[in-house]
DNA sequence: TATTTATGATAGTATTACTATCTTTGCTTA
DNA sequence: TAAGCAAAGATAGTAATACTATCATAAATA
């Protein structure tokens, strides 16, 4: 049997929708391909469309910069690992499990998703840690917030502030807590692989001390 | 009777030294101006010449390119907190009362400091907040590190993790707990000015709510 | 007085970030 | 089977960006 996940994308994100055509797809294949080898700052839609074999005209048909295209892949990424966490977490019972596992799902690499032909997660995933803020980190946050642009990493955040709660009923920051836990679980990984001095894991280099970490982090400040 | 505070920068961040030269200290004074008011993205040597009233070729003598002068004003801000954090904390003993005094310092917005003429240090606060992650946040991290462009900011959080240690000599993760507040210091703010569904603050704005949550989390964290 | 140093003035190039237009292909649907 | 439409290809063009180079000039210094 195959199997195959789609997701609902934000419509102000493109102008023609990319998971419609072969030449969309393939946008959002070459995509993330290419910011993880270039960096987001030396990716141009010229080099997408010489990647992708086709021009840059043809590529302005479906995001109007390149910019949104990052929204666009970052709110993938973010709406891909709330339905990931949703579903292996809704038959645990107890809260801290539940809050567990949905860290783990942060802090850990994961593997490519087969159910999804056009998106590598595993490289996305490392596009998130390295450029992920950049798609928020702008003067027209407020306007692009407007458009809900931001919604799936909201979301998610709001799934794992709800777990905390449901651990202490009474804690009073679950919202910041859980954008601390989203948040660091990637910088946390970043300052890991560049800049060691910065973390406690300069010389395992392994993604579970972070998990570790965070752990010790989130359970110790929720503790009741 | 006049102050006046000055900073070594590292050298390899500059061609010629901005300190040293009316036009170089122009050249600080007004980027910090024009990346605070367009954002980094859409701030150019170009604009930055024509605000100053010099030639594009004038800046270029004193700055590689804008990248370089974006960590240039960054590691200046990095260096300049770690002083005022020891200098104001140099004087307690008890290590609990260090550290939350440091927190503080990151925390809480600045004012202008008038012994640096050449710099405004409450701009420079905002413009760490939407764009210093931007700084390391490329694919020539490692280069940049290697040529040590990130020793301030390193150092700021070597002394929040030794005041940790101090609070805590066993505690098992001293610097990325040190780094996790630098970081969320200046993230839970820009979330509350601009995503503010995102942290439990979004009512009242107010940076003394920030203080209040890594406070909690800190203690929590490294309490024996 | 000679010389170095900083700045100004001007010009030029490759690349980026688009916009516009016209043609072709291939798939519906009457 | 023909007409019609949507997607994509081909090509061109523009303003701005990110530089580099050169030559002149003014001020500081030796």
């Amino acid at each position: 049997m195959e199997y195959s996940l789609n997701i609902k994308m934000n419509e102000k994100l493109f102008l023609r929708n990319p998971e419609q055509t072969d030449l969309g797809k393939k946008i959002i294949l070459f995509s993330i391909q290419l910011i993880h080898e270039k960096g987001f700052e030396d990716f141009t839609f010229k080099k997408l469309a010489t990647a992708i074999g086709t021009t840059e005209a043809g590529i302005y048909r479906y995001f109007e910069n390149k910019h949104k295209l990052l929204i666009y892949i970052t709110a993938w990424y973010w709406s891909w690992l709330e339905y990931r966490v949703i579903t292996y977490t809704e038959n645990i019972l107890d809260p801290v499990e539940k809050l567990r596992k949905a860290i783990k799902f942060l802090a850990t690499s994961v593997e490519d998703d087969i159910r999804t032909s056009y998106v590598n997660e595993s490289i996305l995933h490392q596009i998130i840690i390295s450029e992920g803020s950049k798609a928020y980190l702008t003067k027209h946050v407020n306007e692009d917030n407007q458009d809900q642009l931001f919604k799936p990493y909201k979301d998610l955040c709001s799934v794992i502030g709800n777990y905390i709660l449901e651990c202490n009923p009474d804690y009073k920051y679950p919202r910041s807590l859980a954008t601390t836990i989203v948040e660091m679980a990637h910088i946390q990984n970043f300052f890991m692989q560049h800049l060691p001095a910065l973390t406690d894991f300069g010389k395992s280099k392994s993604e579970s001390n972070i998990l570790d970490f965070l752990e010790d982090l989130v359970f110790h400040e929720i503790k009741k």
